[in-house]
RNA sequence: CGCGGGGUAGAGCAGUUCGGUAGCUCGUCGGGCUCAUAACCCGGAGGUCGUUGGUUCAAAUCCUUCCCCCGCAACCA
């Protein structure tokens, strides 16, 4: 409890977004649904920090940098402030936007490192692996193709590099107990089976914490030939961001919101929230979080756009088409709890118009001008009740609980969906109570009144519990209603709605998207060449001499059989006539062909091609193919040559 | 048998924990209404709940066989 607001503290995170590139409407999700929790926990009284931010170390980045030839760190400030563009176009209310590249940060991991290494969880030993020299890659057994280098196909050999781990089977049992004694720890339930089953079960591997194979991290301050791995650097930022310090001398937010309430992050890390972070803790001596809720991922449906265009949505683009609140509702909306949800421009488009449009525009729209119209927006209540109005009334009154409920169990989605109930059982109360009518009939007057009464303070109830997801839209509704009664506690009883007028005219909240017609203008405008123009141009192929060109070999061949790779389910195996030869080569075809559909086809093969073991099966050239973002087709000749004519 | 998720009306999903008349949204067809953004309200059609066998008075739900799809992993010469 916080001793001077008298409010409980609520401390909330995203995962730090990767600052390779820009973010996509998957990755805006996770930072809009965080949002909903932090403002409906801020409603219901709750101290609310909210802290998002962005990861911006490792190879990737340093590598993407100089491929622009500029330096790591001008590259992760442009694209952290893209990421954070993003955040506040949405509308999200983050209290905390933390950088790893912040220096406060990069100093703690220093000293949480150091510390680690010296209380001997963290300990300094060489990486033993199998080493390809020419590839300059390390593999591990099970990575190895006949024992060979899986990308080159040459032998390997034994070979170590200097490295830094992390005990972490030390901690196992207690990670475990701390699961048994937190049932709701890992959200949802699956993933905490999952987390048993693969990993602590089979016993915990110590982790390599550290790295010499690039620079662009923080450097182990007392071996500066490493810097700190992703790990310690990212996870750590939950606490930095509230300014914890190593030797206890911490700022006070970290006393006060210390330990995090729940950590939002993607399913794909849970990992290492619930079993590297926690361990991480332990052995700082540091509280546990007390949720971690790794949510599902919103996917881009099969649109009709992917063909032409790469099928990403980006946030801004749907912003630019639909408005804020629109993306808002369709992310929180269309994504079950533990189920990947899907987007394409076509569902959003059938969500605005069928929820937003329909069901609380019109609603708002035809309640205010009936107002107007019958009573000049004056809004009161006789108290004319007729048996029809409770089940509105109590449906209105539980509507908060529902929320309440759901919103507690992270079920965000559906706590929305019970304010569209109310917002349906408000345009069939519309339907049994017949304003129109009542209007006409001068004795009917005040039982009109109430009508338009329990109408308008229904959709007040419904504005309020909006203002998490959509707030935008709850204040303009509220607006229209011309109320200042907006809290949570307003809705404990029905009848708060004060006496004032209504707004003169309605405006129109979502207005109604011909799909079609908005369809064609996506697909003419975003297809435009103007919108992408360097990141795909980047990849330059670089020109090569005839003479390059003449040391490949290519003949035409006929499958004459083929058969799938009885280890690799994206490998079919064929028989090529080659003339004087038949030969087999290995090809990753499967998924667009199916053995029997292919023989018999003349095809084009690379003949001088270094023989390779592909997964045990040795494949002797390579057949060329189109390769399409969506599929794939063999190439051949269009007339009937034979068997090994040259190709050139 | 690498790990995991899924297969329920034309589309998208809920229901499966703890068996008991199969539900929601969109679409479609018909009706109602006219306050409203051609909206809103009511009703109909449409499903052997992937498959096999079992437990049970009763199975979408529990056990079992197999098939298919999607991620991850592996692999793409």
């Amino acid at each position: 409890m916080c001793e001077q607001c008298k409010k409980e503290p609520f401390y909330l995170t995203t995962a730090i977004a990767y600052t390779s590139g820009r973010p996509h409407i998957g990755n805006t999700y996770e930072i809009i649904l965080s949002d909903a929790i932090a403002r409906y926990k801020r409603a219901q009284g709750y101290d609310v920090f909210f802290q998002t931010g962005t990861d911006e170390h490792g190879q990737k980045i340093e590598e993407k940098a100089a491929a622009e030839g500029v330096t790591p760190k001008e590259f992760v400030d442009r694209v952290a402030g893209m990421i954070q563009k993003n955040w506040d176009l949405m509308n999200v209310s983050y209290d905390k936007f933390i950088r790893t590249t912040d220096t406060y940060h990069e100093k703690q991991i220093q000293k949480i490192f150091k510390k680690l290494y010296e209380q001997g969880d963290i300990y300094k030993s060489v990486y033993e692996g199998l080493y390809c020299t020419p590839c300059e890659s390390f593999w591990t057994e099970s990575q190895l193709v006949d024992g060979c280098c899986p990308d080159c196909g040459r032998p390997v050999k034994k070979a170590s590099e200097e490295a830094y781990f992390f005990r972490l089977s030390k901690y196992a049992d207690r990670l475990v107990e701390y699961y048994d004694t937190h049932p709701t720890f890992i959200q949802p339930q699956s993933r905490k089976n999952e987390m048993i089953n693969n990993f602590i079960k089979p016993g915990l591997q110590d982790l390599c914490v550290s790295r010499t194979s690039f620079t662009w991290g923080i450097p182990v301050d007392f071996d500066p030939k490493h810097v700190v791995y992703v790990w310690i650097d990212a996870l750590s930022n939950y606490i930095t961001g509230l300014g914890y310090d190593v030797d206890g001398n911490h700022d006070p937010k970290y006393k006060k919101y210390w330990p995090a309430d729940i950590h939002i992050i993607g399913k794909d890390i849970v990992r290492f929230h619930t079993i590297y972070w926690p361990i991480m803790l332990m052995a700082l001596g540091e509280p546990l979080p007390k949720k971690v809720f790794g949510h599902p991922w919103l996917l881009i449906g099969e649109g009709k756009m992917s063909k032409s265009k790469g099928n990403v949505i980006y946030a801004e683009d749907l912003v630019h088409y639909f408005g804020v609140d629109a993306v808002r509702y369709f992310c929180l909306h269309e994504m079950p709890f533990a189920q990947d949800g899907t987007i394409t421009w076509d569902l959003m488009i059938e969500r605005i118009n069928s929820d937003l449009a329909n069901i609380l525009g019109n609603l708002v729209n035809r309640t205010i001008s009936m107002s107007n119209k019958y009573f000049k927006g004056e809004i009161y209540n006789p108290g004319v009740s007729e048996p029809v109005d409770e089940e509105l009334i109590a449906l209105a009154l539980d509507t908060p609980k529902r929320v309440e409920k759901l919103m507690e169990d992270v079920h965000v989605g559906d706590a929305l969906d019970e304010i569209f109930v109310l917002l349906k059982r408000c345009n069939k109360y519309i339907d049994e109570t017949m304003p129109w009518k009542l209007a006409k009939e001068e004795d009917k007057k005040d039982r009109l009144a109430t009508v338009l009464y329990n109408l308008l303070e229904s959709i007040r109830f419904a504005a309020v519990l909006l203002q998490s997801f959509i707030p935008e839209t709850s204040d303009k509704i509220l607006e229209q209603l011309q109320t200042r009664t907006k809290s949570l506690e307003s809705l404990e009883t029905f009848g708060n709605l004060g006496s004032q007028k209504v707004v003169k005219k309605p405006t129109i909240l979502f207005a109604r998207i011909d799909e079609k017609e908005m369809l064609e203008k996506i697909h003419t405008e975003l297809n435009a060449p103007k919108e992408q123009p360097k990141e795909e141009v980047k990849e330059e192929t670089p020109q090569i001499t005839i003479d390059d060109f003449a040391k490949v070999e290519m003949k035409v061949g006929t499958i004459v059989s083929c058969e799938k790779h009885p280890k690799a389910d994206r490998l079919l195996v064929e028989q090529i006539d080659l003339g004087d030869e038949v030969r087999q080569i290995v090809s990753g075809i499967a998924k667009y062909y199916k053995p029997e559909d292919i023989v018999g086809k003349k095809v084009i093969v690379v003949t001088n091609l270094k023989p390779v073991q592909l997964r045990g099966v040795e494949s002797n050239g390579m057949v060329l193919c189109a390769l399409g973002d969506k599929d794939l087709s063999l190439t051949g000749i269009d007339k009937d040559l034979p068997n090994g004519t040259i190709v050139r």
